[in-house]
DNA sequence: CCGCATCCGTTACGATACTG
DNA sequence: CAGTATCGTAACGGATGCGG
């Protein structure tokens, strides 16, 4: 019985950053990370909200993986009043540095070529 | 006459992480980045020899991406002993700060489920 | 409705053979 | 040595359907 999703990472190298390339270096995975740094807990249609439009079969994937490897988790639906929303792991949330980085190379770097970029959020 | 490698990203949104992404968010960018700050000017065939084994027509496709987008040049042939040798422009250098995060969000957090991982490098 | 899964077309990747 | 051509596979993207 074959998994739907992968639980782990093909690893191509010892290399840290390779490896952390392996796990969160897909087209979606830190935008959906950037989501719950920036708003906290977040259900499916609040992700499918972002400006990016991000499709459902996508996002679905997406979560099953990061949940797969220990970034995020469900909010325990009993006891909070936000129902079936995702929130960050201690391994989720420590990303945070990773992407105020890209972000400020961003700004830094984009202005010139994507005129309309924000500063930071 | 359709370009065989577009110039420059289709942005998702101003967003800079979202933006960022659209530049180096792809598996392999952030891996040609990387030896070219660790190791300084590279050949086509030593980017070949690195340990995750890129194949032939990705990294082209990638170089040439880098190079539209500003990051990589070419070192001058005349002018070098290494002939035929990428560079990083100002651009790519800026990447440092996101590489170095990442890395060490990486030899934090996967140690337990990679266990090859090596400590910075 | 909301949270997905399924279907299917399109785009990215990957292994390998081959050329200037 | 530095790529290109070819062809197969995997990821992505839009539309739609379906259970709770």
């Amino acid at each position: 019985m074959e998994p739907v999703v992968a639980s782990t990472p093909q690893w191509r190298s010892p290399c840290p950053i390779a490896s952390g390339l392996d796990v969160v270096g897909d087209k979606w995975s830190l935008v959906i990370i950037r989501d719950l740094i920036v708003h906290g807990p977040r259900t499916y249609s609040e992700f499918l909200d972002a400006p990016e439009k991000i499709s459902t079969n996508i996002l679905a994937a997406r979560l099953k993986w990061l949940h797969a490897n220990g970034l995020i988790t469900h909010v325990d639906a009993t006891r909070s009043a936000r129902n079936n929303a995702y929130q960050l792991t201690e391994r989720g949330a420590a990303l945070r540095p990773v992407l105020d980085a890209l972000g400020r190379w961003s700004h830094q770097e984009l202005i010139d070529v994507h005129p309309g970029i924000l500063s930071i959020d």
